[in-house]
This record gives C-alpha cells, structure tokens and sequence, in this order.
DNA sequence: TATTATTTATAGATAAAATCTATAGGACTG
DNA sequence: CAGTCCTATAGATTTTATCTATAAATAATA
C-alpha cells in the first residue's frame, strides 16, 4: 500500500469523483481508478459505489477515510517535526563525562541547556574516560567528555581546557610550608596515584619516565574526591587535577607544592565517534560547551560549519 | 513513502542492524539500506548513526520510531477492521422506504437488527416511491422499499409483500352494509385517491382505464393515512392499501366493500441500483427483510448468493 | 598485529509498480 | 438522440523497488 493511493482514495471520496480528484492530486484519472482498485483488492472490500454522476462511499469507505485521515495526520505531522527538528516531549540522549567535567565544568552550561530545550532529557554517564570511550564505539553515548589526549584511529576528540596537576600535600605535611620540592624528593614520599588505566596517571607516569624516577605508590584509586581526602588527613600525596582541589585550597586544607623542572597537567575534551552525524539539539550542547570554554573553531573545522 | 520502508525502519530500529532486520523482512541488506537511505532523504534527517557493530538511532530516529509505530498501527488496525467487516461506532447508512413499508413492515425488521448490529446507526428516508428511486439512482440511499412495479434500466427490484388495496368506505356510507358494488357505482361516488405520480394510482387508473371508465375524483393527495381519516368522516370513498386501513377496519370506523369483476393491489418490494455493492451490515438488513416476507431466492439470484 | 568474519554502502541488472496515453463503454443532459 | 462527462481497460513508458555481486569499513580472533 502506497501512501499516495491514501491520499488519492481521500481526495476522491471527497470530491466524489474520480476525475476530479486526478485533477487534484495532478495525475491523470486512470492513475487515480487504479490506484482506488489497488486498494480495494488489498483491502477485500468495496470502498466506492460507481454510477451515478458522483461515486459514493461505501460504509467500508467510510471505515477507511476515518482511518486514512488519521495516517495522513501523523504522516503530515512527523515531517514537520522532523523538518523543524523539533523534539518530542520526554525524547533525548545521553552523553558521558568524567567526574570533573560534570562537577566542574558542564553544571552552568547544563542549566542554560534546559532553558534552550526544556524537552530534551539529557541522561549523562559519568565514568572514567576509557569506559566514555566504549560507549562512543558502540553508539551508546552521542559524544563525551574526557580526559586527553586519548588516541583511537575511529574517536575524535577537541580539547576545552587545560588543567594543571599540581602536587598537592596535606597542611600538616612537611612540604606544606616549601615552596617547591625536587622530583627525587617527592618519589620518596608515599604517593597516592590514579589507578594504571587512566589518562592522568599515565601522564604523571610519562614525567617520571622521563626523568628517570619510579615513584613510591601506595595508594591508587579511581576516584579524585577520594584522594583529595586522603591527602588531606595526611595518607599521602598526589598529583590531582586543580578542579578537583581547588575548594580544599581556598580552604587551606591543602597546600600546593611546585615540583622543580616539571610541571604536569591533563586536557579535557569533548570526543566523538568519528564520522557521526549530529541531530540539532545534540550539537547545541557541544557547541555551548566549545563557546564556554574554547575549540569552537577547532570543532567547525573537524565536523564542517554547516548547521 | 512506502509503508515497507516503514516496516524496514522500524526492524532495524529494533534490531540495531540492517542486516539483521533484512532477515527478519525476508529481503536483502541492500533493500533495507536503500528503504532507509530513501527514508532519509525525504525526511531530510539522518536516522541512524552507522559505525559500530550495532547502528544507533538519532533522536530524529527515535521521534520517527514514535510515528511509524502509531502509523503501523493504524494500518493493521484498520486492514483488520475492514477484513472483518466491522463497523465503526457512529457509522452508519441510509435507506429509502415508502409510509406503509416503514410504519408496517419494517418495524420488528428494524428492532431485530439493532441487536444485531448496535453501533450501525440507519437513517430511514420516508418518501413516495419515485423520490426515493432518485436517491437510488444519486447513490443517497443504498437501497429502497418501494411500490412496485418500477420500471427503470438501472434500478432492480424484488417484490416482499402483495398488498391489497379494496374499495373503503366510511362507516355511514350507503355502501357500507353492502358486500359488493360494481365499477359504474364507483365512479359516481366521490373518490379520494392518491397522486398522479403515485405506484398506487397508476394501479387504480390501470384498472379504470380497462374497464373503460373514468373516476369522479374529488381529492388526490400522497399520504395514505390522510386520505383514511376522509375516508372515515365520509368525505368520500378510496382505494387504500390493506396495511394502512387494516386498523381502522378492526375498528369499524371503515368498511371493505368487494367491486364486481375488478381486484385492485399493489406489491411492495426492495429497489436497488443495479449492479452496486452491499457492505455486509446493509446485505444483513436487506436480507432479513426478505426473510420476513418473501423474496430470499430471487434476490439471490439478482445479486449472487456469495456472502 | 595480521587474519577472518561481519557489517553497511554502492554499482549495475532485473523485476515490479506506478503512471501515462489512447480509447471503449456507460450514464446523464439537453 | 447526440453530445458530454464519467470510469474502466489495454498497452507503452517511466519510475521505483529489489536483487546479485562486490567494495570498504569495522569488529572479533588468532
């Protein structure tokens, strides 16, 4: 069954004519005959009386242009949805983020976000990057967060914002009141490290390579909120994201120490499955998240300008 | 748009695979990717984001997941509805019947059938025979009891009932103790009868005509239970169908008297526009008012006995 | 890391359908 | 009874849908 048939077999039961409704759909009348013919013969029934000088519905007829009227309805009012790219209501998507972005980074941008498309549910999972990364792969995830760099011939990725990674150490902690410390003086202090699979551990790792030190790991874990704690009453010390310790600094239950030639920090980005196509109210959030930070044109040049 | 098209984007909606919903479709890969692309285009949206081991809608996809399901429906709603001949609730048809049919005949017919067929609301058009044969014939009515005979190319008929139509006279009329009067008594009487255009009184002039004599008509008028009460207050004397008189007989407010030599009836039956169709909710009733009087086997004949 | 299997896309051929032109055959109108 | 308008049908043509074969990309596996 075509949908035109549908439209012809209205058009004629209005009209009352077949001629009149070719005329109408702009075909020619046999078009119409046999189209009407095709559907009586999927359908078992009579749907005109011929005859006279109009044709009449039968009741059957009339069964079906109550429900072609409803089918044309719905097939009328999805393409203007989807013209418009409008979102139905409780539609929407989800995205993932590591702990940091969507503490730290995403709450404002979010909150606008509901402003723009009160409809959309966004669902966010949050996770460490590697695992945002699988949902990509497997188009659970529309694009994530992450920390950077993360290279995957099929992922994408366009970083907003670089965090610094300071050594940070407990206010009570012998380097508490120095100003810097050697890279051989922390590896003999106990350190508490992100867990081996993560991107910011294998940066502290690479420093360390690089100067040729191993570093005297007590602690890893997977969670930065955690380690903030833990450094705080003293357990270790870390290499943790500024976002992360920012308040236990202002609040002097942290102290900040350089580390003489090294300095470590992580980028955070936005990734994506190479290649995808962006619905309307899904490249809003990213673009917001560019403007907010930076990379917009970095972005526009990677996935094209065009809206 | 094709409703198969449908179909495929719904299955690989489902499936997450193009080629796993072209199984399940009983086509080739190629089919489903070609619906889709075509799907695509029209819309103008992307549905599916590609790559991965599954494809993934795009939250136009689900929106349009959300039309094709309800359109779906509709569709298999409505094929079931008009295989099994269902009704629609407010759905109904219309039919033409003569005074004496609708107010005698039809009456238990019609109530039978409201239990048969509840939600099939009828709308009787009460008429003398030849409006309601123009209705026939501008496909209003579906199918008409009427006067016979009516002779007409495109309408066919089946008598259900022969109808007497004797000489009656008012209680007070100097007929009234007689059994029998001769037609030379008759047209000195003043007579009452019915329209020129009327079934009925072609019959009665038929008969005068044959006997070569010509009525003294005081009054001509359509509706038979009119021309009764004259009838009765002795304005004059008529020839009424036996169905309309047959109370006032019982009553004695009017006597039969027998003329000599002449019987006058007219038949009743059921009028239809040759070669329409019968939805079934109609055939039923046509049918059950042959069963109640007469005429079953020829109306088979007429029409074809397949159901 | 290379190999194998599975996925979607594409090109070209074939089959199916929708549509058109031309025309026949009814049915209404004057 | 001719003229006009209607729907149905036959056959040609165009469009669409589908299939086969194959390429390109990706995921799983050795």
């Amino acid at each position: 069954m075509n949908l035109y048939h549908l439209r012809y077999f209205l058009s004629v039961a209005q009209t009352g004519s077949f001629s009149q409704a070719a005329r109408e759909m702009h075909v020619t009348q046999p078009t119409v005959s046999s189209g009407i013919a095709e559907l009586e013969k999927t359908m078992g029934v009579r749907l005109f009386n011929r005859g006279g000088k109009r044709v009449a519905l039968t009741m059957e007829g009339r069964t079906l242009v109550n429900y072609a009227m409803q089918i044309q309805d719905l097939v009328e009012e999805v393409e203007d949805h989807l013209q418009r790219r409008d979102v139905l209501p409780g539609e929407g998507f989800q995205f993932g983020a590591i702990d940091a972005a969507v503490t730290y980074l995403l709450p404002d941008i979010l909150k606008d976000y509901r402003r723009v498309y009160p409809d959309v549910s966004l669902s966010a999972q949050v996770a460490p990057s590697r695992y945002l990364v699988d949902d990509l792969l497997m188009n659970r995830s529309e694009f994530a967060v992450i920390s950077l760099p993360y290279d995957h011939p099929r992922v994408e990725t366009v970083s907003i914002y670089r965090d610094s990674m300071p050594l940070v150490v407990g206010a009570s902690h012998p380097f508490a009141g120095r100003k810097s410390a050697t890279l051989q003086e922390v590896v003999q202090e106990p350190l508490i490290l992100f867990h081996t699979d993560s991107i910011s551990r294998k940066i502290v790792d690479e420093r360390f390579a690089e100067a040729g030190v191993s570093p005297g790991v007590v602690m890893e874990m997977r969670s930065p909120e955690a380690m903030r704690k833990l450094v705080e009453v003293g357990v270790g010390i870390s290499f943790l994201p500024m976002l992360t310790v920012q308040e236990s600094l202002d609040a002097e239950a942290l102290k900040v120490v350089d580390v003489e030639g090294v300095a470590f920090s992580r980028e955070i980005g936005v990734a994506w499955r190479r290649g995808r196509y962006f619905s309307a109210a899904i490249r809003y959030l990213i673009e917001a998240i560019f403007e907010a930070y930076q990379g917009l044109e970095v972005w526009h040049k990677k996935v094209g300008i065009a809206k």
